[in-house]
DNA sequence: TGCCCACAATAACATATGTTGCACATCCTT
DNA sequence: AAGGATGTGCAACATATGTTATTGTGGGCA
């Protein structure tokens, strides 16, 4: 119905591509499966709801989107988050139904691939369902290192985290300019996200600023001292499983040649 | 070479039939799994250590085990927990080396099976791959519900929340016996998996047992009052995606019946 | 028998983070 | 131009949880 979406460079693909190098047909399967019936939303709005049978796989082809969960008394946590090229969930379907709600946080741009599509489409390509393996161990080790986060980092080391997380992986995906990233994130959300209450994230994203780390201006984050941060964060890029062969090498790209700073 | 554990009843079996009814050659292709090099390890070993390569899918028999990585000043934190029937990650073989380690427990056996192996027996057994592929998507949605405890939950709720977690689970496991189940966690542990101090651990520890929902007697758990200590922990048991259908009906066994108490 | 070690318990005190409440921009809508 | 919504900044104060240190107990082991 509604034209697919062309991002500038397919960031599906391009994440993948850290993993493996694909084929010709690998790739044109992916842009496949990243054209079936997109729908856009607009930020805010659930893309999923709790409770509802999981009927897609959805694929971010732009935009942000996050997972998260109430408490009965109405504390919320946000418990991932969705950039471009992100995949909401393989197989989920196999589920009777959802725990959690799925919103956007910006304006998102996703593909909704029916499970015959996607069944049909990697049963052809084999390599490709193996990279999409990948992201989702991926996945799971990026939820692991937000578990570090809340239960082992002060505030200070978290929002550094987070920071230094979401530059590599939009970098990964090719969505960084040098050391600049989009960054849509009210304090409320990242209040959320880190499990700490509103005024203690502006006291201590302050306190980032003022360390001369990072600055933010007109929703991007320029990172400032990207070694320091790191440090700040007692970050390591060691979960986000971003190899060396198969990258693209962009001259201009931070992100991916801060990989090689740190084991 | 050492002659495969058979635990009273297959722990792994019996969790995949929450899902689905296996067919009896899924049954047995399950256990053939099972089967496999089975290794034993003592509490405190590791089974796989941080940057190690990996080689194999792993599947806890019996005991338990845990995931857990350190901070580089040394804080440490549990990220995930095994219990019998547990699988330690499904194609890990993707990954150039794992981010985390892997450490017993309590003494554990665990079969290790190759990726050849696995990728025959699943490719015979499509069902069953099918099953195991719930498993890897209710280990995600127990990592979210870790990450609401760590992030939104006050320490009592977590203390809590935990016990409701791993009686329910090792219910579906077959290995609870009415409102009881094993307790093997130090203090200590139980502080490295809710991202709170050994001595707050204590006093709260005991505050949940002041109030009568639970007691501990020789590393054995027995829960006073379940409901009670569901509604203390804010927990809701539809994130362990243990459906109706499929159900070993154990007239002896609360873990189940406790499933249907609440949405 | 005696020593050591792991684990639980407790006390006194320190502090990171939460809470409440308000002020002040900016931006969009009417 | 007014009004509301949304997001940031800030102050004063409250408290949940962390830290350090010590004690007691039981079990394993020489």
């Amino acid at each position: 119905m509604s034209a697919p979406v062309q991002p500038p460079s397919n960031a599906l693909i391009r994440k993948l591509e850290h993993y493996t190098r694909l084929s010709e047909e690998d790739r044109a399967a992916a842009l496949g499966l990243c054209g079936e019936r997109v729908q856009r939303f607009r930020a805010k709005d659930d893309l999923v709801r709790e409770g509802e049978a999981p009927r897609v796989v959805r694929i971010v082809l732009d935009g942000w989107a996050c997972r998260y969960k109430y408490l009965e008394d109405g504390r919320r946590q946000v418990v991932g988050l969705f950039l471009p090229g992100d995949i909401c969930d393989l197989n989920v379907f196999l589920l009777r139904e959802m725990d959690h709600f799925i919103g956007a946080v910006t304006s998102v741009a996703v593909a909704q691939v029916t499970r015959d599509a996607f069944e049909a489409l990697t049963l052809a390509h084999p390599r490709l369902l193996q990279a999409l393996w990948w992201e989702t161990l991926v996945n799971m080790a990026i939820q692991r290192e937000w578990l570090m986060n809340l239960g082992s980092r002060t505030a200070f080391e978290r929002i550094a985290h987070l920071m230094c997380e979401l530059y590599l992986r939009l970098g990964a995906a090719g969505r960084t300019q040098g050391l600049s990233c989009e960054w849509p994130l009210t304090q409320a959300m990242i209040a959320d996200i880190t499990g700490l209450s509103t005024v203690h994230v502006n006291r201590t994203f302050q306190a980032v600023r003022e360390e001369g780390l990072v600055e933010v201006r007109d929703r991007v984050l320029t990172i400032r001292d990207l070694d320091a941060l790191m440090q700040a964060a007692l970050f390591s890029p060691n979960y986000l499983h971003l190899g060396q062969e198969g990258r693209h090498l962009d001259a201009n790209d931070g992100a991916e040649a801060a990989l090689t700073g740190r084991g």
